[in-house]
DNA sequence: CGTTGCGTTGATCTCTATCAAAAAAGGTGG
DNA sequence: CCACCTTTTTTGATAGAGATCAACGCAACG
């Protein structure tokens, strides 16, 4: 799906949340949802904000981050095609929790808080299909925090590695996706670290760079770290 | 509310994911639900066991952990008085993704997991509610993040402190209410580091310690800490 | 009493952040 | 295509935080 002409109608469709909604349900979701299109680096919404809507990534890349006590950014989540943002916000918070911006030119559809919630206490179904949904983000946060508490360095890029980046030749090549500023930035570490955890694996003959691409030489090497 | 005789109705209707449920649907919860007793250190349920039911704390504390890669247990959550237990599997899980112990003697509600779907997805309410109460809960794991990528030791257990000891006596003397063994879990360091750190307070002329009390002797200076 | 588990203290070692600087990669305008 | 500028990535040296290993005091408890 290119960055012009969305339609919405179709797009919401396959979206899981809304998979099993009747045409005419979709109907009210889509007659109450817009899409935007973001440069990169542009901002979908600061920490603060009042939390007025939720938001399905169409194309492109955003960064969840809050501001840590000492003017250090914190990376919690990268969301990618087809990913919900900010749909916690939605229920507890009169504002958003964190700040997001577009890692590359991007584009996003609005579902309007208030609808949404109309819609949610008509359809039991679509609430528990929220739920649903959630409950695996959160599910990821805890996994987070297992890695943050339990990884070393070397363990939480493997993994990353292993897990996120997309194949794109042949299968044992891999892209990061995002640039290794932000990677170093997701994984709670200072970019030095990261070039020097790549080095290290490359020294070891089991992976080879090049930019964003990563060849795994040694797959079942880098499935044991993580053991 | 004592160990013994629970009115199982009286109690959840104060709980705050029920509190807007009319006199008839509370019945319908109450007449699923049972009460257990724990004897301290006794399993509620184990990590992989099938997720039939979730759980309110009546009384007691109770540990939700899981199995580090390394046999290390990483400590998620202590669950004290009044706090759900596992909900979040109960939607997307077909088991539990962590295990539960119980800290000290203590008496939990079960409430079942087919119950509660039916119930939920009768009651557009109830799952506002649900929401409600989850996403609390995820805003504080996203916190929990934030602190572990940023904060130092000290500060963590500064934190720890004064935000989730309990007053005793006075206005200056708190109580971990875990043990200290314990609380190096939760916090992520090793009983050492969590021991020095206690030392390193008190020799700042901060708080004085006697087991699991803790006399804050100058609060101004602690809160100054986390600034 | 021994025993068992918890808490404290000391010495050492490993990992990662940080500072500094060079090298590489992208853009931009000509 | 090239010179120039900015941002990203890499490499080196150093310092600090916390883990780990080991030993010891101390309480609860049979």
């Amino acid at each position: 799906m290119g960055l012009s002409n969305l339609n919405i109608d179709r797009f919401l469709s396959r979206v899981f949340l809304f998979s099993e909604l009747s045409p005419s349900e979709l109907k009210l979701v889509s007659s109450v949802a817009h899409s935007k299109k973001l440069k990169k680096n542009e901002f979908l919404f600061s920490e603060g904000d009042e939390a007025s809507s939720f938001f399905i990534v169409a194309y492109g890349k955003f960064k969840i981050f809050i501001n840590g006590p000492k003017g250090t950014d914190i990376t919690l989540h990268i969301h990618g095609e087809g990913e919900l943002v900010a749909e916690a916000a939605i229920f507890s918070d009169k504002n958003y929790p964190a700040s997001c911006v577009a890692l590359e030119d991007s584009l996003v559809v609005f579902i309007p808080r208030r609808e949404f919630l109309d819609l949610i206490s008509q359809n039991p179904k679509l609430s528990l299909k929220f739920m649903s949904t959630y409950s695996k983000r959160m599910r990821c946060f805890v996994k987070q925090i297992e890695e943050l508490s339990s990884m070393d360095v070397k363990q939480c890029l493997v993994k990353y590695i292993l897990d996120n980046a997309q194949l794109i030749k042949g299968n044992s090549v891999v892209s990061l996706g995002i640039s290794k500023k932000n990677l170093a930035l997701l994984l709670g570490i200072s970019p030095e670290t990261l070039s020097r955890t790549f080095s290290s694996l490359k020294a070891e003959g089991l992976i080879s760079v090049l930019g964003k691409e990563i060849k795994l030489k040694d797959k079942k090497k880098l499935a044991e770290l993580l053991a």
